[in-house]
DNA sequence: AATAAGCTAGCACGGATGTGCTAAAAAGGG
DNA sequence: CCCTTTTTAGCACATCCGTGCTAGCTTATT
């Protein structure tokens, strides 16, 4: 009977709203307030859709999740058709190289996925799918290199896991030196140093 | 003529409390009230020593490279002194795990790192101090390499130190699953790769 | 003992934040 | 047309923030 609106639809317009203060200002600044404004809404509009702030801020990373996830399901389709060789091996940095900021759109989910992620060490609300999307990485990793033939899963997954988001984090923080031509060159490297030692 | 108190060694006092606040509660947390109160003096008390709310962070953000270069320096000796083979790759084992949260001591200090260089990214007042540490462990890392004889040392610094910051990163995050022991073992198999490959 | 300076304590202000609550507005089904 | 319910808007309150000020305290020197 209401002017209808799809709930969910709106909570992912806000979550919008979310990312861009992120952004822009830290995480620390996504206020009811500050969000409210960037979306356009009032904040007792945006309290209509979310409980309180944890809320907000929870959801949010799940949008984050979701989006990301989506994103690297398609590559793993590539990864699979592409039997082997020189197929596979792009086609596993380009896998790879979604979870680097080597362009202005994956620079933004880089920038929000660390405030979200270092968030989390002191913000209980957001522990858990913190703990998720850290998980997720890892299993995508490990059986990219199970698939690859690679000796010493375990370790070696952590070592590539923990490149990866090391170069995101220098990525996002110092932009000028490491630059997506660098982030590339290291990761490309460091498959190479795989393949052969 | 007044109670003589030597200042600087106040403002480390002070520092320390930002350390605590910032390792339980986070960087957002450490408002003068709550340092002040960390530190078991009066909001007045710590105004007198710093200018103003960015002078205290951006002091506690020197302090703590102060003091991780101290520590580092000693490891840049001993590596020094030690001329080749077993010894040095233990030397150098040594100084990179300095950079890591492999104790609690340590692991402090990767929490504070963390909070600080990735507050940096829109804190104005804490850039130029974490571009500075950004720089001077690139610079540590790029030595060790170029003394050890490894090959495209522009791309291996760039990787390695990627590498540490990934590890620290997931060492404070994760610290039930990105163990010591972890973090222990890819740091060695990073270097022996250097090595062999 | 008097004094002058460094040091400590804390009040007051304007602004921001999360949240409880109320009331207006909007719009599709009767 | 009207009514019901979703959606929107916003006020009010307690709390916290950084900062400008002003006193009072403490103590080494004269």
């Amino acid at each position: 009977m209401p002017k209808v609106v799809d709930p969910e639809a709106r909570r992912r317009e806000v979550a919008e709203a979310v990312f861009r203060v992120v952004r822009r200002h830290g995480l620390e600044q996504a206020s009811l307030r500050n969000v409210a404004d960037e979306a356009g809404l009032a904040i007792g509009s945006v309290r209509h859709y979310f409980a309180d702030h944890d809320d907000l801020l929870r959801f949010a990373l799940e949008e984050l999740t979701d989006r990301l996830e989506r994103r690297i399901l398609v590559h793993v389709a590539a990864v699979r058709s592409a039997s082997t060789g020189e197929g596979r091996r792009q086609a596993v940095e380009d896998l790879l190289g979604e979870l680097l900021p080597l362009d202005p759109d994956r620079r933004d989910e880089s920038e929000i996925w660390l405030a979200f992620t270092t968030a989390a060490r002191t913000r209980p609300a957001l522990r858990s799918q913190a703990r998720r999307l850290h998980e997720g990485l890892r299993m995508i990793v490990g059986k990219v290199l199970a698939g690859g033939g690679v000796p010493d899963v375990e370790v070696e997954t952590e070592r590539l896991a923990a490149l990866l988001d090391g170069l995101a984090l220098d990525g996002v923080l110092q932009p000028d030196l490491t630059t997506p031509e660098v982030m590339r060159a290291v990761l490309r490297r460091h498959l190479a140093s795989l393949s052969t030692g």
